[in-house]
RNA sequence: UCCGGCUUAGCUCAGCGGUAGAGCAAUCGGCUGUUAACCGAUUGGUCGCCUGUUCGAAUCAGGCAGCCGGAGCCA
């Protein structure tokens, strides 16, 4: 019984073959008088194999109706191709016609738009442009596993469903089995969630990095790759309401080591990519964004700029550019500062450290300076901010502070001080949003589509 | 959530007060070791929805919806 072979082990063949089996989905039929070409895909590779089928085949007259989209099982051999645009070609000995695809197939063998596609994210991964980006996504996030693994990170599970309410980082999407049309009240008015599946209040997590912080501090280095929820009204090509966050974190670090984690995890992945899905690629550079591969080897030859916040501040108020917002210390960076700074200053990915500490998250570690905190963003051309990390607070004594500052309280953080009081070291990490990784690695300038199945604001098909 | 734009055939669009068009796709036929093949023919649309202005609305005005882009929030 003959295995099936994937394309693209047949693309990348060595020498001709008396007999394969190739299965896979049509993606054009050329009839000539006696034979026809038929180009099958199987998601394996970027590339199609041509097939030739001729008149003498037993099913000759149903093959000749195969359309765009149908499903096929084809035995034939391997030789060289007659024709300029690849090296082999299959002859075929039998075709076996799983399924024809009806006239009303909705790819057509032209270029669709985006826009389009997303109506049927369900057939997108049959094209080119998504076959590619979803073979990049798989191969992105191996590389991830890949440079933490081989670090000696370990992998930690933190949990989806959380019953803090606080985490900090956004709102959150609420978790209930509560009859929304019943709703059990107390004599206050306010919701009895004594009577919900947890007891209390749940939500959807928007972050694994408290959970993370407990682990790094027991298991040394560790890191998080899953999936996270905002509930933001947020409409815009860089975020969406389910999205995947890589998110490290390292005992007995600080915010160097840090930024020094964060540009090496970025350099590795993409030199992984840019191995391992060259073909792909290639087609992200000649349609989605031309210059996309000399980007990429310059991100991996020559790294990240680094900077401090008050030097980011000063360089942009000696620019004579002309902002909409004036750059002052204090102010949160807008988008069109991260741009200025990353596209046209530096023009390249640029590390920002040291932030004023109202602008930012209470566990991020007080300086020195009193005014500023251990922060560090990541920001890229084309993308603004891809990472955001810090030293985390790590004295007991002036994390209460801040959380009482901030108007949070003390007993809802009291598992995560205790962190804090017994044994506490100087630890640090960040969280990467994958899908802006993925962004940045493609060309593709929409996060709608380096998801398989987006969920924004007003939609949740597929 | 705010600002702007768009919505006409399966897809991409033109038409912008006088009653519906093109290219591609599809279907049929022809031709050819073809390469998103080529040539010819055919099919295909209550012009997003509602209301108004007008003798007459795809076209002008108002409202609504959806989509897209920018901003904010952030990853």
């Amino acid at each position: 019984m003959l295995k099936r072979t994937k394309i693209v082990s047949l693309i990348n063949a060595d020498q001709t073959i008396d007999q394969v089996l190739v299965k896979g989905w049509v993606r054009t039929r050329r009839d000539s008088k006696d034979f026809s070409f038929i180009e099958i895909n199987d998601g394996s590779c970027l590339k199609n194999i041509q097939v030739i089928a001729n008149n003498n085949l037993a099913n000759y007259e149903e093959v000749k109706k195969l359309t765009t989209g149908s499903s096929v099982a084809i035995t034939g051999a391997l030789v060289a191709s007659k024709g300029g645009n690849q090296k082999y070609e299959i002859v075929a000995q039998e075709i076996e016609i799983y399924s024809l695809a009806p006239d009303d197939y909705p790819l057509q063998k032209k270029k669709h738009t985006d826009e389009y596609l997303r109506t049927i994210a369900h057939l997108r991964p049959r094209t080119n442009k998504y076959g590619a980006a979803f073979r990049v996504r798989s191969e992105l996030s191996f590389a991830i596993h890949k440079f933490f693994n081989d670090r000696g990170f370990r992998y930690v599970h933190t949990p989806i469903i959380t019953g803090s309410d606080c985490e900090g980082a956004g709102e959150m999407f609420q978790v209930t089995t509560l009859d929304l049309n019943n709703i059990p009240k107390l004599p206050n008015g306010e919701v009895d969630y004594s009577q919900d599946f947890f007891g209390k209040a749940a939500h959807l997590t928007v972050s694994g990095q408290l959970n993370g912080e407990m682990y790094a501090l027991g298991l040394g280095d560790i890191y998080t790759f899953g999936p996270t929820f905002r509930a933001e009204n947020s409409n815009t090509t860089r975020h969406a309401a389910e999205f995947w966050m890589i998110e490290p974190e390292m005992a007995f670090a600080d915010i160097y080591d840090d930024m020094d984690l964060a540009e090496d995890m970025v350099r590795f992945c993409v030199k992984h990519v840019m191995d391992k899905c060259a073909d792909d690629l290639a087609l992200f550079d000649k349609f989605v964004e031309p210059g996309l591969i000399a980007k990429l080897q310059n991100i991996v030859d020559n790294g990240f700029a680094r900077i401090t916040y008050a030097e980011a501040i000063e360089i942009m108020q000696k620019s004579g550019h002309n902002f909409e917002y004036k750059p002052e210390f204090g102010i949160d960076m807008q988008t069109e500062h991260e741009r200025y700074l990353a596209e046209t200053h530096f023009k390249r990915p640029v590390i920002v450290r040291d932030y004023p500490k109202e602008i930012k998250a209470f566990y991020m570690r007080l300086n020195e300076d009193g005014r500023t905190v251990a922060a560090m963003d990541v920001l890229v051309p084309g993308i603004g901010e891809m990472i955001g990390g810090s030293q985390r607070e790590e004295r007991y004594d002036v994390l209460v502070q801040k959380i009482k500052e901030m108007g949070m309280k003390e007993e809802d953080y009291s598992w995560y001080l205790d962190s804090r009081k017994y044994g506490s070291v100087p630890h640090a990490g960040f969280g990467l949003g994958f899908e802006r990784m993925m962004m940045l690695v493609t060309g593709i300038a929409n996060i709608r589509d380096v998801i398989p199945f987006p969920r924004t604001p007003n939609s949740i098909n597929f």
